[in-house]
DNA sequence: TTTAGGG
DNA sequence: CCCTAAA
């Protein structure tokens, strides 16, 4: 590696750029570097882009055109982002791409939060109409933004083997890099920081939150400039580029913002959560919204010491992935979580598809092998650990059993109120089934000595061509039920 | 580190 | 969902 590493750097001048500027700033700002041998290769296109989005936010008063032109104008950039990586790989050997790639992953955990910002987006759009901001506006939301997103994930086929996430973030994050050079003092920053909150603030008549929320910004502006964060700039560029209405902004600052000041800004968000949810209707739309503020900052650190490290990458693609039975998710999980549930701070509603996964898990690989079962069924998903894994099927198993018993006892009292219990029949059957094969651990209980502890014997009832390892364990008070 | 069980 | 003990 090393021995071909020399010879690149000879040849490419933007390598050599690159070399020096890692010397001058060290090396722990490399990733930093990476971007600006970005700037390097591409200097004048990005900037194109980023004027626009100046303009932008100085003449947005001719929203529809500037949109237009604005959405084409991303559209370069991001292009021109993707050919400078291009140029990049093209002429560095495959070390150097794989430094750059590797650069871009840091780079990608950097850009987390605006991607997350990113897939706030529907829930954004919702909240929008809930805080009633004028049609018009968020008519201006969906339309350029939809349409970056086409043309972004259209652009992925000719980004050069990268992961869409790293070329995504980056294109944006040179975006801002280039701003940041631009305003080496900051006075440019802070006044585009004022233009936005400015504009915002005259442009939808701007409700309560909406003040609120930019002002800490505000507050805090000399503080982001001073420190070599872009990504507070980040977030209010990006959010105006796409103009993603101030709720938005507030996510993308709140976000951004928890990193360096953790205190503030969580009481900060509590206080908007509150004042938030003052209806109690719609409470999808609003729920969702805020209880992004609190999953996703909780989420991007593991959430429970168990999943540590694995995960928060993972989780990322595992959107793109699941986003089916993912949004499915997003939509039925929370709904409470904000029931001042003290425990339990993090809780994800199981969706029916997860119940089924789990089941064909288990009916795979038998009970007890839960991190198998999370593995290969539920790698995608970062927030279930086998320990959930092996909850929930408790709970399903408690619940079938108990479907089964109480059916019709307790039938006139659980139409009292109707109970959340949309499990199919199907799916219960299953349980049901699986209950009987693979009987829950349930640990062999002292006092059954009448059974004879005969794990052989157990075993051939537990025959089902699969690996299940030897579960000699009872079958216990659990199915008489 | 994973699993089981209790809360 | 969280915590802890055991393997």
């Amino acid at each position: 590696m090393r021995t071909e590493r020399k010879p690149h750097l000879i040849k490419k001048p933007a390598d050599a750029k690159r070399q020096r500027v890692d010397e001058s700033l060290g090396p722990g700002l490399k990733d930093e570097a990476t971007e600006v041998e970005h700037l390097l290769v591409e200097p004048k296109s990005e900037h194109v882009s980023v004027d626009r989005v100046f303009c932008f936010g100085k003449e947005n008063i001719e929203k529809h055109l500037k949109m237009e032109d604005f959405s084409c104008a991303f559209d370069y950039g991001w292009k021109i982002g993707s050919g400078g990586l291009d140029s990049i790989h093209g002429q560095g050997g495959d070390d150097l791409k794989l430094e750059v790639l590797d650069g871009l992953l840091d780079e990608v955990d950097e850009v987390d939060d605006i991607q997350a910002a990113h897939d706030l987006s529907s829930a954004c759009e919702d909240f929008l109409l809930d805080i009633e901001f004028p049609e018009k506006f968020s008519e201006l939301d969906c339309g350029p933004y939809e349409g970056s997103n086409l043309r972004n994930s259209s652009s992925e086929s000719h980004s050069p083997g990268g992961s869409s996430n790293s070329v995504g973030g980056m294109s944006e994050s040179s975006i801002v890099t280039v701003q940041e050079s631009n305003s080496k003092n900051g006075v440019l920053g802070k006044m585009v920081n004022c233009d936005i909150h400015h504009t915002i603030r005259s442009e939808c008549g701007c409700q309560a939150p909406v003040m609120e929320t930019i002002r800490p910004s505000k507050e805090h502006g000399q503080d982001f400039v001073e420190s070599d964060d872009e990504k507070p700039l980040v977030s209010f560029i990006v959010s105006n580029k796409k103009v993603k209405s101030s709720v938005k902004v507030t996510k993308g600052g709140t976000l951004l913002r928890q990193k360096r000041l953790r205190k503030p800004t969580k009481r900060y968000i509590e206080e908007f959560s509150r004042n938030s949810t003052t209806s109690g209707k719609n409470k999808c739309l609003k729920v969702r919204s805020q209880e992004e503020f609190s999953q996703i900052p909780s989420e991007s650190q593991p959430r429970r010491g168990r999943p540590k490290k694995i995960m928060p990458k993972m989780e990322f693609g595992s959107d793109c992935e699941l986003s089916a039975s993912e949004s499915e998710d997003e939509c039925k999980r929370t709904k409470r979580s904000k029931t001042a549930c003290d425990r339990r701070k993090h809780q994800r509603m199981w969706t029916l598809a997860e119940v089924i996964k789990l089941v064909d898990g288990i009916a795979q690989y038998g009970v007890g092998r839960w991190t198998d079962i999370k593995k290969l069924l539920f790698a995608s998903s970062a927030y279930r650990t086998p320990v959930d894994l092996r909850d929930k099927w408790r709970n399903l198993l408690r619940s079938s059993s108990a479907h089964k018993h109480n059916r019709k006892e307790l039938q006139g009292e659980t139409n009292v109120k109707h109970y959340v219990r949309p499990l199919p029949k199907t799916v219960v059957c299953r349980i049901r089934e699986l209950a009987t094969i693979h009987p829950y651990p349930k640990a062999r209980s002292p006092n059954l000595s009448s059974i004879n502890s005969d794990p052989s014997s157990k075993q051939s009832t537990t025959t089902k061509g699969t690996p299940i390892n030897t579960h000699g364990r009872n079958l216990r008070g659990k199915k008489c039920n």
